[in-house]
RNA sequence: GGAGGGGUUCCCGAGUGGUUAAAGGGAGCAGACUGUAAAUCUGCCGGCGAAGCCUUCGGAGGUUCGAAUCCUCCCCCCUCCA
């Protein structure tokens, strides 16, 4: 190879691995990352690059985004991402962990799932250049010999020194054999498909980490791990999940995207502009230095993420739409653009207020519906409600707003069903 | 196989016969404030048109005027010993 060809890959090296590195909590190693994007820039072939995921929560959230769009930002250099479904488990049903209720799949609802990741995962993934696959393709097939000789590679004390299950551990919680197994399927994941690389967050650490020395043990070139930082929620301190709730997902309404978005603390806001938009790094060095100064109102800030983040998974025009809402709703105070109308049953004109608000699904329970009242939440055209004992006109339209942002036009049944009660 | 500890409301976690719909924290919700569905403060936080009543403390029985609390059996988990 002539001097300036070499000269010309170790650029092309650079280019690739600092827009790799960019917002990465760990790469392991990053002399090897280098060395494997020489030889595939060298040789036209692409890294295989793979993730895993869950068979079970096809809701994919922000949360998600960070390492999917890592994966992304691999495409666009020219490589190919294997988006491995972890199936195999799923049809075990792991009774274990967290999460009891965990119970055994079908083929067949493995497979709706699949196709519901695969409708949202393209919103960012490159369809061309991505390769689901599912685990049970080869651990499906594995002997239980094959399963001790996967065991051989692995000392129990390697596994327990994995962070969640050493605190489970000493806090006498359960852990199943099969969870032990887990990093162990897992890392054999990598071997399969020969990865080059595998990404995950930074709770994946052990697990890609075996992946290496499962790899090596069995004759191949270790991946390089990439962990990705935890996204947090939108309570800003766990993780962002769909079981703690505190999650935004790419495929709720712009609105909700734009609130939700809204709602996170002020210290989040670095953390998802780095995470989930692209922003270069002296864009971000403003937003920090922005924040800690405190002469810019974070709520900028925070505006301006929550645009970038609707119109990367809606599109503009859905993005200033929300933003519209969000300045007259919570800003001015004003109506939302669309309040849903509500058809009570019922053949008075009047109805109880309680009733109208756990009626029209406002309120779960009366008792919740009482507390509302009782602590002033409660609004009908504008006008506070003061008594849970009121009894509210429904012959005609009513606007009611509990809280700060359900809104909601009720009417009897009785009437507006042929005007269809247009505002 | 033996010995001991434990399963509490959305989550964590107190409670060992009545004063317990069950401390405390978290989450959630509301109000106030505000530049934000940030932060902070205050309040609410099983169900019932709410006086009172009903359901809840792993499951099923039992003791008692009265049980999350005591007894029996069962299920599940943990620790130590082998």
């Amino acid at each position: 190879m002539t001097e300036i060809a070499s000269k010309k890959i170790s650029t092309q090296v650079d280019r690739q691995f600092e827009i790799i590195r960019r917002g990465t909590a760990e790469v392991i190693s990053e002399e090897e990352l280098k060395s494997k994007l020489a030889k595939s820039i060298e040789t036209g072939r692409p890294l295989k690059v793979k993730e895993g995921f869950d068979p079970t929560a096809p809701d994919i959230h922000l949360g998600h985004t960070v390492t999917l769009r890592k994966l992304r930002q691999f495409q666009d250099l020219g490589h190919e991402v294997i988006f491995l479904i972890g199936d195999f488990t799923g049809l075990i049903g792991d009774p274990s962990g967290r999460d009891t209720q965990r119970k055994r799949m079908t083929p067949e609802e493995v497979q709706q799932n699949a196709e519901t990741y695969k409708k949202q995962v393209f919103k960012i993934l490159d369809p061309d250049r991505t390769t689901i696959d599912f685990n049970s393709r080869w651990l499906k097939e594995m002997t239980f010999e094959d399963v001790l000789g996967l065991c051989a590679h692995c000392t129990v004390a390697r596994i327990l020194e994995r962070d969640d299950f050493l605190n489970r551990y000493r806090s006498g919680k359960p852990i199943s054999m099969l969870e032990f197994l887990y990093p162990l399927a897992q890392g054999y994941d990598s071997v399969a498909l020969e990865a080059d690389v595998e990404l995950g967050g930074t709770d994946q650490k052990f697990n890609l980490l075996v992946g290496r020395e499962l790899q090596r043990d069995y004759g191949q070139e270790p991946q390089v791990i990439i962990t990705m930082p935890l996204l947090v929620g939108t309570d800003g301190t766990e993780k962002m999940s769909k079981s703690t709730g505190n999650y935004i997902g790419i495929n709720e309404a712009p609105k909700e995207i734009y609130g939700k978005t809204m709602s996170i603390p002020d210290e989040a806001i670095y953390d998802y502009f780095l995470l989930l938009t692209d922003l270069s790094h002296p864009q971000l060095d403003e937003i920090k230095r922005d924040l800690q100064k405190g002469e810019v109102n974070p709520m900028e800030h925070k505006k301006a993420l929550a645009h970038k983040i609707v119109t990367i998974y809606c599109g503009r025009e859905a993005a200033e739409q929300a933003a519209g809402e969000f300045e007259k709703v919570f800003g001015r105070k004003e109506l939302p653009d669309e309040i849903p109308l509500f058809k009570i049953q019922s053949e008075r004109d009047s109805l109880w207020i309680v009733r109208v608000l756990t009626g029209s699904g406002l309120c779960s329970s009366s008792g919740e519906a009482r507390r509302l009242i009782a602590q002033g939440g409660v609004y009908v055209d504008g006008e506070r409600i003061d008594s849970v004992d009121s009894e509210l006109d429904i012959s005609r339209e009513r606007l009611i707003k509990v809280g700060k942002r359900r809104f909601l036009k009720v009417v009897s049944d009785k009437v507006g069903t042929a005007s269809g009660g247009k505002a």
